[in-house]
RNA sequence: GGGUUGGUAGCUCAGCGGUAGAGCAGCGGCCUUUUAAGCCGUUGGUCCAGGGUUCAAAUCCCUGCCAACCCA
């Protein structure tokens, strides 16, 4: 089907003319002398130089002659001179070529060269008329003849599926992903280094495992052929790297994919790059330090400093408007059909009727122009309107009760307060403060700050009926939920979101993290530290259990009485002691969304998962 | 799993019941320092797939596939 597309006939007819002429337009070697971006930077710097003071110029001088490769990513034809720009992963340089340099018969095939070919050329340097430094080709070889064409020019590649399912494609339209890649790689080359020098080993442990333990999450099966049996993709790097610590390796870290069979979403691929790390003789609070120092050496070698802009998720925001809009539609027709309560006087459903439709124009105009840039300004401003319509048209029970349907109403106040809470960091805060000594506040007080003083003083039934109706949580707490997990639900929905500067939340409640060590000023809690920043949550450190017994006891619970969920040798490796020890694990794909400002996982994975095309 | 939006030329998109469009890319022509080069001419389509409504469907309806976003 493709085959038949006439852009590709055409290249391909346009190879069999270049062979026909003797022409390899496949060249095995080509060796460039430099970069295209080093080429180009060097004439300019001396370019430069020389207007203020010719006899100290540096860089590379007019003349220079030098050797590149890479591809070309625009034509401009003038006849008998051809300019064209030429691409590595440097940079790019501009290409000109001379019908009387190059002769006839070359400069007719320079001329026929399509975009995205791959060639070497070689000639030298010189600034243009225009001030653009740039080759002039003396000779060139064509080293690989692309046979389809290119994504657009300047509109970059915008399909989303296209993006992530051919994202060589990506990578060649769009020099900002291409950049985000770049400093991943980077980013992971710190954290390697930086463990290195504190004398961590990099370790590596198994990917198949026969029972997938060091986390809750369902796994994937495979098959192995010769052994008869089923194997599982690992979950969490802990267990192997707890017998690690049993067997002597003191200080160890590992950087590798997880798998886990569940969903997929902006936060969420089924195999991620998961880092963690063990030190024997600490405890939590080291590994607190470990990890402010970790993240503050990543963010100033590779994002250039320790203020780390944010965008907020204007997929979010852009719901929330489009739910407002919905509502006030909803709110329109109830007026028009007249079914609002029976107390409110014509006055008031004019007055009503009138506001509803000029904010409904306004948002409309805001949600087309949202933009992950604006989203930010935009939320703010649309919220603060949303807020003075409800105030300003009577009661919120007039409005409330002019929804036809009430699940849809609690619907919309659910995403609105969500977006409301985001906007306020955001406005308050538009970048994210890495400077030590970052923030340690101990859970409860968080949620004292949030739910009120007394939260964990009234009694389980009236914090359940705060969490639900004076917080506004209705949706997102459960009727079967215990009583610490309504307490979770306000750290998770209400204070999560906003910490946006580095918090280390420690002394959680045991319940939460059973597999964790007891707090010995505080034994209803553990000695865990989850480390939030921009909203979410980037690492939890541990004080690791060390009792064969009590981890038993734990693991057999959670096993359920399945002992073949029970990782046994495991077991048998505590009883063989284990120091104490402290321990982290840090997801890199969020650590990448943070450090560089990405909204989706899709976008620091460089092949994320897709559903299969058929 | 539910909701919303989208899928039209190689790319970016318009068209939203009445002849399938634009810009860029491509092809041909002019131009030897241009740069989103310019000017003249021109090629290119299973309008995601399959049903339905209609005199007439890219457009309206249904089902399916894929994607993005929100929710669970």
């Amino acid at each position: 089907m493709d085959d038949e597309n006439s852009l590709i006939k055409q290249r391909r007819e346009k190879l069999e003319a270049l062979q026909a002429k003797g022409i390899n337009p496949f060249m095995n070697k080509f060796t460039p002398d430099r970069g295209c971006d080093e080429a180009r930077a060097g004439l300019k710097a001396w370019f430069d130089a020389k207007q203020t003071d010719p006899a100290t110029a540096v860089g590379l001088p007019e003349g220079t002659r030098v050797q590149l490769a890479g591809r070309i990513t625009a034509h401009r034809d003038m006849g008998k001179s051809q300019f064209l720009d030429l691409k590595d992963v440097s940079g790019r340089i501009q290409l000109y070529a001379q019908k009387q340099t190059l002769g006839d018969d070359q400069f007719e095939i320079f001329k026929h060269l399509d975009l995205a070919d791959f060639i070497g050329v070689e000639g030298t340097l010189f600034v243009t008329r225009a001030g653009e430094p740039s080759l002039k080709v003396e000779k060139f070889t064509i080293l690989g003849k692309a046979l389809r064409p290119p994504p657009a020019k300047w509109e970059g590649l915008a399909d989303t599926e296209i993006r992530y399912r051919q994202r060589y494609l990506d990578l060649i339209a769009n020099d900002d992903v291409k950049n985000v890649f770049l400093k991943r790689s980077a980013i992971v080359r710190e954290i390697r280094a930086f463990f290195h020098e504190r004398g961590y080993v990099e370790v590596e442990t198994p990917v198949m495992q026969a029972i997938p333990g060091g986390a809750a999450a369902q796994p994937f099966i495979t098959k192995h052929n010769a052994l008869g049996c089923d194997f599982y993709l690992r979950i969490a790097l802990e267990l192997y790297h707890k017998r690690l610590l049993v067997g002597g390796v003191d200080r160890l870290f590992e950087i590798g994919k997880n798998f886990r069979n569940e969903g997929l979403s902006r936060r969420h691929n089924p195999e991620f790059t998961m880092l963690e790390a063990y030190q024997a003789y600490g405890d939590y609070e080291t590994m607190m330090e470990t990890v402010e120092s970790l993240v503050k050496r990543v963010a100033e070698r590779v994002v250039g400093g320790l203020s780390v802009s944010r965008k907020v998720v204007s997929g979010q925001v852009a719901s929330a408007i489009d739910r407002a809009i919905e509502a006030l539609d909803e709110l329109k027709r109830t007026i028009e059909d007249g079914r609002l309560p029976n107390q409110v006087s014509q006055e008031a459903i004019q007055s009503l009727r009138s506001n509803a439709l000029a904010h409904r124009s306004e948002l409309l105009l805001l949600r087309t122009t949202l933009t992950s840039d604006n989203a930010a300004k935009i939320a703010g401003a649309s919220l603060e309107q949303i807020n003075s319509f409800k105030k300003s048209t009577l009661l919120d029970a007039v409005f409330t009760g002019a929804m036809s349907s009430w699940e849809a109403w609690q619907e919309f106040e659910k995403s609105f307060r969500r977006s409301e809470i985001i906007v306020d960091s955001e406005l308050s805060n538009q970048a994210i403060n890495l400077n030590s000594p970052w923030r340690r506040a101990r859970y409860k007080d968080l949620v004292r700050e949030k739910a009120g003083a007394d939260w964990f003083d009234v009694t389980p039934a009236e914090r359940r009926r705060r969490a639900v109706e004076d917080l506004k949580l209705g949706g997102d707490i459960a009727a079967g939920y215990e009583d610490f997990e309504v307490t979770g639900a306000v750290f998770e929905k209400l204070i999560e979101p906003t910490l946006i500067n580095p918090t280390f939340v420690t002394h959680l409640p045991k319940e939460l993290v059973p597999l964790a060590k007891l707090s010995p000023d505080d034994p209803t809690t553990v000695e865990v530290f989850e480390c939030c920043i921009n909203g979410q949550e980037i690492s939890p450190g541990y004080t690791e259990q060390n009792d064969p017994i009590a981890q038993r006891d734990v693991l057999e619970h959670q096993a359920g009485g399945e002992q073949q969920k029970l990782d046994e040798d495991f077991l048998v490796a505590l009883e063989h002691g284990m120091p104490p020890a402290d321990g982290i694990g840090i997801g890199i794909d969020r650590l990448c969304m943070m450090l560089l400002g990405q909204e989706s996982i899709r976008d620091v994975i460089l092949f994320p998962q897709l559903k299969p095309k058929v």
